[in-house]
RNA sequence: GUCCCCGUAGCUCAGCAGGAUAGAGCAACGGAUUCCUAAUCCGUAGGUCACAGGUUCGAAUCCUGUCGGGGACGCCA
């Protein structure tokens, strides 16, 4: 249980008595009442707005609101220091034997502690890495893929019934460039001169292996023939063998996602068509003729009338065509078809994970699902930055046109998943990041992978020493939980304590905030914390986490070693970055 | 031209759905090692939260405008 929610629980409950006697006007919102912690501890444990937020509407002076509360406070069980402070912050402190009941709840819940029921289970579905299957995944697609797997993670810590997808682009003019790039090469397997690859086909080395491949599982078959013949059966061919290596590749960082959705299945089964006629049954399409783009005008841009999405009824800047000029559907046509198909799965909560450049896109495709689900559907977008990807400060250069890019695998071979996926969560996802193949495996505290590590690492550590020294001391949680956990009264312990007992609040604000990065900057809290009273006990002996002539003391801070690494490894497990116990 | 994101210490960034005196790390300077991992820690210094208005008890946070950086803008996906 979350103390912070408990306390909002208690004191709605205060502000409802006192309405019921008089004190207060009946029928007040206590929507904007919050209990926090203050940002200055000085100020105490626990803070709550409600005299201000509701001095107005209840016609009371603030510190008058605000002594009625302080006198309904004071009656609760180990509520101490109960003051009424600024323009009527009422704070207070909460006795140590709460705080140590905390690291007991703590110990006792294991991983799971910070485990939330926010979500009830709700379907939540979560979309992303969505790479065309037309080449191996890059280290630009490295960040939407762990950003949205460690969210999707958090999600599920939230209480959210989660699904991780996948959307294969495999319709469209692209695939089709692929299955040319891949005939050639397979023509090349089969020991013709090709020459140069031809300008608008892949160049990438990689294209040398679907060939090989192709030629090895159908010989000859396909030479010689017209393109109408082999292009659809190579075009498969290639997509599976190159998603084959998507897998591989993301299962190599731990990604494996439930549902990969294909988009020319999704059209073959006539999804767009019942889009379509949805629409026009609704009275949102219509014929008409778009201005020319601003900015840089297309060369071949030429007016013509065409089936037109009221987006703009959804807060779009422009209604949006549905067909292209040769006929067949644009690819938003298609998306709407997929996220459509996604709410008739019963997903009513859609996080899609983006690249920036994609930002243009995300008004038209709100406005697309909230139409097709007629209001009762969300998209929510979370928009990835770019990754500079330096080596020792030198700018490693990526040219996609050239076939020559850093690829996922190599950076995953070279720095481990667990770094990367790290390093990847330590920035706020609309923020660019610089990533750096040197200083992320770096072994110093500038570097963070390594910083929470260690502090998981260090606490194991003294556990293992702690059951040479104490073999009479049973290290396992839940004994733990029940030892002697009063003899903790150190303010820096029971400062650690107060930290990992915000970790509930913390993943219930990271996940309604979409933000996964925010467990990066808390673990780097706590791993902080801990190494700080660590180095205090080489100051001060009478701190150390073993005392050698007394087991009570080394059992009660045992308890909470175990909770700091408890709360990391949790908080690890949401990256999918797995937590170290030794790292000589 | 329109829209989106960003602007916080010299540098890289947090800032917990509006809270109290704006925080960390790096870099700079000064310290700590008979001792559970010094791979760490402690301290000092560093700010007109781009700028100007507005909303209210209260704004880095919300609204409007200006400046600056990045991105997007029918038949690419």
């Amino acid at each position: 249980m979350n103390l912070f929610k408990d306390f909002q629980v208690r004191i709605d409950a205060m502000l409802q008595a006192m309405a019921d006697e008089g004190l207060l006007p009946a029928g007040l919102d206590l929507s904007r009442v919050t209990v926090e912690p203050p940002r200055d501890p000085s100020h105490g444990d626990m803070s709550t707005n409600a005299a201000m937020v509701l001095a107005r509407p209840a016609g009371l002076k603030p510190r008058d609101l605000a002594a009625l509360l302080v006198e309904r406070l004071s009656r609760e069980q180990g509520v101490t220091d109960l003051a009424v402070a600024g323009p009527g912050f009422v704070n207070w402190r909460l006795s140590d034997a709460i705080w140590l009941g905390q690291l007991a709840t703590i110990l006792e819940a294991g991983e799971r502690y910070g485990d939330s029921a926010l979500g009830q289970g709700r379907k939540v579905n979560v979309e992303y890495v969505s790479a065309n299957p037309t080449g191996p995944l890059t280290v630009g697609h490295a960040r939407g893929a762990v950003v949205g797997d460690a969210l999707a993670g958090l999600l599920a810590k939230a209480g959210y019934d989660v699904t991780r997808e996948y959307y294969i682009n495999d319709a469209g003019n692209q695939v089709d460039t692929l299955a040319r790039t891949a005939h050639l090469r397979y023509r090349e397997a089969l020991g013709e001169a090709i020459g140069e690859i031809p300008v608008g086909m892949y160049p990438g080395e990689y294209m040398i292996d679907v060939g090989r491949a192709l030629a090895e599982r159908d010989g000859d078959k396909w030479r010689g023939r017209d393109e109408a013949e082999w292009l659809a059966p190579v075009r498969a061919f290639a997509i599976e063998f190159l998603m084959g290596r998507v897998r591989s590749d993301l299962a190599a960082i731990g990604i494996e996602q439930a549902v990969f959705s294909s988009e020319r299945a999704l059209v073959e089964a006539g999804a767009v068509d019942a889009v379509f006629e949805t629409l026009e049954r609704r009275g949102l399409l219509y014929t008409g003729v778009l201005e020319p783009p601003k900015g840089k005008t297309p060369e071949d841009w030429e007016p013509r009338p065409q089936t037109l999405f009221r987006a703009t009824d959804f807060g779009d800047d422009v209604d949006r065509p549905l067909r292209k000029s040769d006929g067949s559907w644009t690819y938003f046509a298609n998306d709407m078809a997929y996220h459509l198909d996604k709410f008739r799965r019963g997903f009513t909560t859609q996080i899609d994970v983006w690249g920036a450049d994609h930002g243009g896109y995300i008004r038209r495709m709100q406005a697309a699902v909230q139409a097709l689900s007629e209001g009762q559907a969300r998209l929510h977008i979370v928009l990835c930055q770019l990754v500079k990807l330096t080596r020792g400060g030198v700018e490693v250069k990526m040219s996609k046109r050239s076939g020559n890019f850093v690829t996922l695998s190599e950076v995953t071979e070279e720095v481990g998943k667990d770094v990367l996926r790290f390093i990847m969560l330590t920035r706020k996802h609309d923020a660019p990041l610089d990533f750096d193949l040197e200083k992320v495996l770096e072994q110093s505290k500038d570097n963070p992978v390594f910083y929470v590590q260690y502090a998981h690492a260090r606490a194991h550590s003294v556990l293992r020493h702690a059951a040479e020294a104490f073999p009479g001391v049973d290290q396992a949680p839940a004994a733990l939980a029940g030892g002697p956990v009063h003899r903790l009264t150190d303010s820096h312990e029971l400062g650690l304590i107060k930290l990992l007992a915000g970790w509930p609040r913390l993943v219930e604000s990271a996940a309604e905030a979409y933000e996964p990065h925010r467990i990066a900057f808390y673990l780097n809290d706590v791993a902080a914390a801990f190494h700080g009273l660590w180095t205090k006990g080489k100051d001060e002996t009478s701190l150390r986490f073993l005392v050698a002539d007394d087991a009570e003391l080394t059992a009660a801070r045992l308890a909470l070693l175990r909770a700091v690494a408890l709360v990391i490894a949790s908080g690890l497990r949401i990256f999918g970055v797995e937590p170290l116990e030794e790292m000589r």
